[in-house]
DNA sequence: CATGAATGAGAATTCATTCAT
DNA sequence: CATGAATGAATTCTCATTCAT
């Protein structure tokens, strides 16, 4: 009974592997039959449930990057202090990383940072992310809680810019990481944001 | 016989050529008769200067990179406000963005961005920086400037990754583009990274 | 319950898809899957009812082509004059494509005119309708109906070649089409081959 | 010196080899490394002078298409009885198999009677011939050489598969080849759709 | 009978790199 | 120095066929 596989795992088990695998490789380095001999179906198999190797990475990018528009939309909507807000996003990302870092690897490596070849693709939702972010800051801004000095969408690309570093940071074991590392991260990306190096 | 040019002319004709290339097409997406192409060589003559496709981007690289860590060590030493010495490299970057646009995209896009490929190979070179900037914010806080609660390496990412995040919304039109918009993002980088979105 | 599809039936629903799927697409672009979409059915059953893609071609091929064989001998059985019994093979052949050119323009396209690949399987049968009607030309000759120096295959040849000639400029458009069309060009063909251009 | 083939060699090396490869084994079956190991060059050479296998089969045609078109126009603009300038046509062709079998083999098998792949790409080619014998009829019927109940596009498919059909014969070996069948072929086919089968 | 997931051999095409001239 | 023809390894994608359910 239980032995034969859904289409619906079997995608799953394709997509899966496939994470493991561009996270390793890169996506540019990755053969299809890498995907397939990492998820241990036929090679066939992974074009029988997707049209290309790039279709993997989209539907990959795709699943995780709603989550986020949806995280900060939910951060952004659930009121209270627009610092707050800002800590739910970066609380977000950074706990993405922690329970999947490769699945974050491959996005920020093959797609964010990537915006050449597969970022171009998915720019416009990359994008959404951005403005998001700027809406919190607007709606900070109007409510008095940030300075009205430095436009919303220049301090969203600083804030995102920032958390997707640190993330690369950890990636490529620029700086060390620790399961404390995860935590203090949350806090002082906003410390560092919201209050500045200077001291108050 | 008129102006010959010499072989350090053509290698600059090339490595030139290459910048364009790489700019517009991406580096996987260049092949190297594109790169004599665009230089009106012919196509052996690349790699009569240079050993492999490759060595093109790394030396591109090399050169631009060299001049950047150049300028932090030397912000760095020039002495005065640390928030100064953060301005000016801050300064650097968004000049050389100003004044070769295809370069720095080719350096961010396909090297520091691309740390699963090319950054890989530099990857030291590209930590050299996160480094200094790290000096400076050390020295910063031993002076009391900065706030002693983040530590430096960490406040180097955090600024690192929003200036670069500001090149890229440039580079792919994310974020509008004029002259004044590049003096601007200057002081609003160090303005943000010091003082913090909120209201002092 | 209701009416359930019996085995023969199946068959046809597969055959008459098949006919539709290579015509328009040609045997070699024809997925098997196509056939199987075009027959309402699902992707294995072709594999059920048929050994092969292949194999369904050839059922379809064999069962016209054995239609055709049969006609032309009927009409040389028939008697008469022997222009009138060439009259009935050219009629027969192009009613056939009057009623179905789907079927014939799969049967000419895919197997007469293909003799690199599927002509070759059938080359046999093909053969038979040359000399079936070469045997007509041979028994015009001996009763002084037909001129005797040209050999009855020659003029089978020719003749044949005429008739395949015009239905292939019907089935590519080269020529146009219409019902009186049809009925003229059993005429003409008839006239031509037997009268000659030349007036008389 | 003489060592060193030159550009044009090579392609015509390629495309010679093309022709007895693809007369051989027919079109789909030949692998582009085929017509590499034939011509005795490597892989990738064949895709140094040529964009895609396709690319090779249609140049074929074209240089030898364009010759029978000129021969056509030729045997129309020579003047002469119009029965001469058809049997100049069928003495083109016949000869053009008599000294190039694979050639025509190739053309006929895998352009003119492959309507439905590369037939398709030529059809306008291949339909100006249709029409310029076409025009010898209609011309021949003004001038009162050819009875005119029978429409020259009509008459000229006639004879144009009449002798199509002839060389399919020859190249499958439905009817015998030899030197004189050629010759005979000539007159043979001019004398039956010209004078018809039945005696005059 | 019927289904469609699974398999994997096969072929076209690309392009970095070499090398003879 | 300069040229561009020549090489061939590498990889994607297709699709006929099989087979477990």
């Amino acid at each position: 009974m239980a032995s034969k596989a859904t289409a619906v795992d079997r995608r799953r088990q394709i997509l899966d592997a496939a994470v493991r695998v561009f996270a390793r490789q890169g996506f540019h380095a990755t053969r299809v039959s890498d995907i397939a001999d990492e998820a241990g179906v036929a090679y066939g198999l992974v074009y029988h449930y997707f049209p290309s190797k790039e279709a993997v990475l989209n539907e990959l990018f795709a699943e995780r990057w709603s989550l986020l528009l949806g995280a900060i939309e939910e951060a952004d909507g659930a009121g209270g202090p627009h610092r707050e807000r800002l800590a739910a996003v970066a609380g977000f990302i950074v706990d993405s990383y922690r329970y999947d870092p490769n699945l974050m690897k491959v996005i920020i490596v093959e797609v964010t940072r990537a915006a050449n070849s597969f970022g171009q693709t998915h720019l416009a939702e990359i994008r959404r992310a951005y403005e998001s972010i700027a809406k919190i800051v607007a709606d900070g801004q109007k409510e008095g809680a940030f300075r009205t000095d430095i436009s919303p969408l220049f301090a969203s690309m600083t804030f995102y810019g920032a958390v997707e570093q640190l993330l690369s940071g950890w990636i490529f074991d620029v700086i060390p990481t620790s399961e404390s590392a995860f935590d203090e991260a949350k806090d002082l990306l906003v410390t560092t944001i919201c209050d500045g190096l200077e001291p108050r």
